[in-house]
DNA sequence: CTGAAAGCGCTTACAG
DNA sequence: CTGAAAGCGCTTACAG
């Protein structure tokens, strides 16, 4: 039936039938040869193309979803976007999406589980074919949503647990290097400014502790916190706390690297002498920090790696393929630079 | 015809259909129920509300676009995600579209024109409700694809043209007025570094010149370009690059904050006294410049605005709603601080 | 290797 | 205010 007897619903597009009619097939080779099956005859998909690019004809997502139930995006959920972090992990998955003919869906959970688990709610209703999570710390309810259903791989930590699957790194070995760095340069009084008090900055406090404990040292009055986000102005600030409250610390471990350059910055303007009467460092290796007077010492954070292992891991669940292990480390670098 | 009863494709979810058979009404009140239209008995809508919560019932949005023929989503393209520019706009963009119960799909054409209309090809298929476009330097084709089709905002810069819609302000303008601020402070030999290359950076070229010829002033051999992409380190370099091509100059704008920032770090490294020596200023007032030592004079571009603009201004043609004027200029802010 | 029929889960006209 | 029928544009079984 030529799609222009049919009646008054039509969008007006050019649809499969379209394409159909011209090429003299019928609809059914249409799909197969787009889809690439592999059964196709050559010379009826080289029709097919023809009869594509002359109708200008885009294939329809949704009814292709519709009829397939199957869908072509995945949703990936992060805490935020204002940290660079998140921001190369996420243009690094996107990259191995689209090149697999995925599309991928953001949202922005603002480090909170609630909204998080409610994000997930409305992203299901768009049936993605599968979930990129930050870390562990969902909700039961989200838990529910997608047990059993789509595939999930989280991110950023990396739990052995049987049948989840995480890309990420232990944040308290990296912390726990990064300490053990400190002590090792002689430091002795070493803060640890905590902001955000999500559950990564947790453990990498955690990782502080743990290597001050283990080298005889004490961490009593040294942990500091702060609930606000982390900032280059907020770390000038916490810097001038911790001097005032602990005038006798003789470093500073800054959970995250804005904090630790916004804080070199202050010491600058306070002519304190960095690492000569105070080492400070920061955790992430953000754009900047090699740039600092003097350069940041820091741990490296491999995101976009994270990024890239945990798309081909989702894609490879989507497809139905056997991933081992579940719970992928990458890793992380110590950066040894001038502050520390 | 109860759904337990259909044959083997089903996929197994709860369906419109099985909410309507607990609530015992027929689907089409379902439908219209979900959907809130007025008609709707309120006695039958608590009961289908009920049967909701029961089943768990979540519509499948790719049904409900097939049979609707709209999309609740909208497609964002940015040049990039790494400048913090982009994304407070896409956030600020994502906040209004989330509320209007749309989805907002980004793409990233990393300044390349053949990129975005590809983007956008893949992006048809998926039947947008709308689209903001960053600048204007899109392709004739795709232009062509877009013509006439879903509504699309423009953003970052404005046009006055019939039936174009944008939301930005005047880079020339922002430019041209940092510019003049550099001369009243009596600087005379003012250089431009532009990078990246991009149309707006051209923009803001064009602006920094015409006040300098305003003023009698002289561009010749004070422009600088790099075509890779802005960051704090390429700033350092080219502060370098400078004095030593053109020691005579009393004063840089960069096109982007970062390589200000960048400079103004190196030139704390080399001994450089900003602004006795050498003023530095920067564009777009980025996180960070307000810590700088000293702190950066900038142009505080209102990109959370254009986002929030652009996205109600969207989400009304899409409404089909009249939005006038179709060209919105959101203006920017000289921010002096210290640095020039 | 190709196709006619049925169906995916919704919503749109059209009745009543 | 409510519903039976048809259809959105594809793909999945099932034949041949």
């Amino acid at each position: 039936m030529p799609p222009s007897s049919k009646p008054s619903r039509a969008t007006g597009r050019v649809t499969l039938a379209h394409v159909a009619e011209r090429a003299g097939v019928s609809p059914i080779t249409v799909s197969r040869a787009l889809r690439g099956v592999a059964s196709v005859d050559p010379a009826l998909a080289a029709r097919v193309q023809e009869a594509v690019a002359a109708l200008g004809y885009v294939p329809d997502s949704a009814a292709r979803a519709l009829a397939s139930r199957t869908s072509a995006h995945v949703t990936v959920l992060v805490p935020l976007l204002s940290n660079a972090l998140f921001i190369e992990l996420v243009d690094a998955a996107q990259a191995v999406f689209h090149a697999a003919g995925f599309q991928m869906l953001m949202g922005v959970t603002h480090y909170d589980p609630a909204e998080e688990e409610q994000l997930l709610r409305e992203q299901l209703a768009h049936r993605p074919a599968g979930l990129l999570l930050t870390g562990f710390g969902q909700t039961a309810a989200t838990q529910r949503l997608v047990a059993g259903g789509v595939p999930v791989v989280h991110v950023m930590e990396t739990r052995r647990r049987a049948g989840v699957h995480s890309v990420g790194f232990s944040q308290t070995a990296a912390a726990a290097a990064l300490t053990r760095h400190l002590i090792q340069r002689g430091r002795r009084r070493i803060a640890f400014v905590a902001v955000q008090m999500d559950a990564r900055t947790l453990q990498r406090r955690r990782g502080w502790q743990a290597a001050l404990h283990a080298a005889g040292l004490d961490a009593a009055g040294l942990s500091f916190e702060d609930p606000r986000a982390s900032s280059m102005a907020l770390g000038a600030e916490l810097l001038a706390r911790v001097l005032a409250e602990r005038p006798d610390v003789d470093s500073i471990f800054f959970c995250n690297d804005d904090l630790a350059q916004g804080a070199l910055l202050e010491a600058l303007r306070r002519g304190i002498a960095v690492p000569g009467r105070l080492a400070v460092a920061g955790f992430n290796d953000l754009p900047g920090s090699d740039q600092m007077v003097p350069p940041l010492t820091t741990v490296r954070t491999p995101r976009r790696d994270i990024g890239t292992q945990a798309a081909q891991r989702l894609l490879a669940l989507i497809r139905g393929d056997d991933v081992h292990p579940a719970a992928l480390d990458v890793g992380y670098t110590l950066v040894v630079r001038d502050s520390a």
